[in-house]
DNA sequence: TAGTGGTCTAGACCACAAA
DNA sequence: TTGTGGTCTAGACCACTAC
C-alpha cells in the first residue's frame, strides 16, 4: 500500500510561499503596495479569503502592512517605528529615544570559525566589518561589530555609511536591495575592555550588556552577524513576554 | 450635528472579551477544554466563523491552545512548554535545561515606593516577598527576589514553595487561581555584590545580568515583580525579534 | 463615487483524534 | 463512526481613504 500523503499543505500556505517568493524576487518594492486580495486572487485562482488569510500571516510577521482602504504595503526599514523592532533599548529616565549612528570604521576581511558558522558562509570567505557607535542625545551609549558577508554587500565602505542618513538596515535594504525579516538575539554580561569603556565614557572592567545577534532575511539566510556592547548605566533592554 | 459613532468593535472583539471574562471568572479550568465552536457560536448567537477568529486572538496569545481533533484548551503553566515562555535562559554549551527551584526564604512586608508602583497597589500594602535560587544541574545560575500582593497569596509560606515540584507560575496557578498571561522584562548589566556573588559562585563584582519583570493576569493586572540576578557565565538571554 | 481592506455569515469538505 | 478544529468558498455588507 502506498503511504497516505504524508505532506498536506494548505492552499493558503501555498499562496504564503508564491508571495514571498515574488516578494523576494523584488517584484514589489518596500513601501509600496501589493496588488489587492481580489487581483491576487484572480492571479492565483484562488478565492479572496484564502489570500486574505495569507497575507493575515505574513502581516503577523511584519512582512506585510495592511492599511484599511489604502491597500496592503510591503514593510520597509524606512518605516522609522521598524527601527524599535530590532533595536530594544530604553532610556531609563525620559531622554533622547532616537539614537544616531556614528561609523567608526569598515574594512575587509575572512570569515572565522564564528563568523562561518553564524552566517553560514565557507570558512574564508570574503566579510565586510563595521565599528560603529550608537549614541543617544550625543551620549554613546553602544558600541557595535558588525560582520556581513562580503559578496552581498560590494561598495560598502566608511564614506557610503557616514553618508547615510537613517538606520543601518535601511541602507541594507535601499542599497544593497537587503531586507532583514528576523533576528535572534544572546544577551550576556560581561566585563568592559579599556578601549570599549573609553568610547563609552564608563570605568573600565564596568558591567555591560553583551548582545549578538544574527539576522536573517528571506527564507531563514543569515545576513548579517553583530556584537554590541550596551551600557546600561541610563538606558535599559525591554523584552516584552507574551 | 452628532459626530459618527466613534468607537466601532467588531462582533468578534466582543465575543473575545466575554470568553475572557468567562476565562477570568473561571467557568473553564487552565488544561482543561473550553466548549466547542459550535456550542460557543450558539451560546454567543454568532456564527461559528465569527467565534473562530475570537478564538484565532487568543490562541496567538498563548491564552487558549488549540488542538485539532481534539478541542481547545485553556492553556496552563502546568504544560512544561509553558515554561521557556518566561524564563529565556539557554545553556551556552549543552548542558542541564531544565531548572531547578530553590526556595530560601519567604516573608512579609510593606509595599514601598518601588513596589507600589509596579505593583499599582497602595504604599504600605502588604508584600510577600520570596528569595529564591534557580539551579541547572546543580550549579545556582539565578537568584530572583520576587514581590507579590500580600492580598493575592495569603498563605504562601516558604514551606509551601519547598514542598510544591513545578514552576513558580504553576503554584500561583493551581493553588491561588493566579494565570500569568505576559510580562515585561528591563534588562541591564551590573556588577556582583558580595552575598549574591557567593551564592552563584562567582568573583564579586563579576558582570551579571539584572532582569526586572512585571508579569501580568487578565485584564493587564500586575500580579508580580521580580528581579533577577543572572550568571552569564555558562547561559546566555535569548530573545527573538520578529 | 470607487476601491481598498475588515467583518460576518452559511455551508461544504478535510484532517485528526478517540472511542 | 463521531466530534473536534482546519480549510476553502461565495457573497453581502461595513469602515476607511482618496478622488
Amino acid at each position: 500500500m502506498a503511504p497516505p500523503t504524508p505532506t498536506f499543505s494548505p492552499l493558503y500556505q501555498q499562496i504564503k510561499s508564491l508571495i514571498l517568493r515574488a516578494l523576494e524576487a523584488g517584484e514589489w518594492a518596500p513601501g509600496q503596495t501589493i496588488p489587492s486580495e481580489q487581483e491576487l486572487a484572480v492571479r492565483f485562482g484562488v478565492s479572496q479569503g484564502t489570500v486574505r488569510k495569507a497575507i493575515d500571516e505574513l502581516a503577523a510577521e511584519n512582512i506585510l502592512l495592511r492599511r484599511q482602504g489604502k491597500g496592503t504595503f510591503v514593510s520597509s526599514h524606512h518605516d522609522p517605528r521598524a527601527l524599535f523592532r530590532f533595536l530594544r533599548l530604553v532610556p531609563l529616565n525620559g531622554g533622547a529615544a532616537q539614537p544616531v549612528s556614528v561609523p567608526l570604521e569598515c574594512w575587509r576581511a575572512r570569515a572565522g570559525q564564528e563568523a562561518s558558522k553564524n552566517l553560514q558562509v565557507a570558512m574564508g570567505s570574503p566579510l565586510t566589518i563595521i565599528r560603529r557607535l550608537l549614541k543617544f542625545d550625543v551620549k554613546p551609549v553602544v558600541v557595535d561589530e558588525i560582520y556581513l558577508p562580503g559578496e552581498m554587500f560590494q561598495g560598502l565602505t566608511l564614506e557610503v555609511l557616514q553618508d547615510w542618513e537613517g538606520s543601518l538596515y535601511s541602507l541594507f535594504e535601499s542599497r544593497f536591495g537587503l531586507r532583514m525579516i528576523r533576528a535572534s538575539e544572546r544577551v550576556r554580561a560581561v566585563a568592559a575592555e579599556r578601549a570599549v569603556a573609553e568610547m563609552l565614557g564608563v570605568a573600565e572592567h564596568s558591567p555591560l550588556l553583551s548582545v549578538e545577534r544574527v539576522a536573517y532575511t528571506y527564507a531563514d539566510k543569515p545576513v548579517e552577524w553583530r556584537r554590541g556592547l550596551y551600557s546600561t548605566a541610563d538606558h535599559f533592554y525591554l523584552n516584552e513576554l507574551n
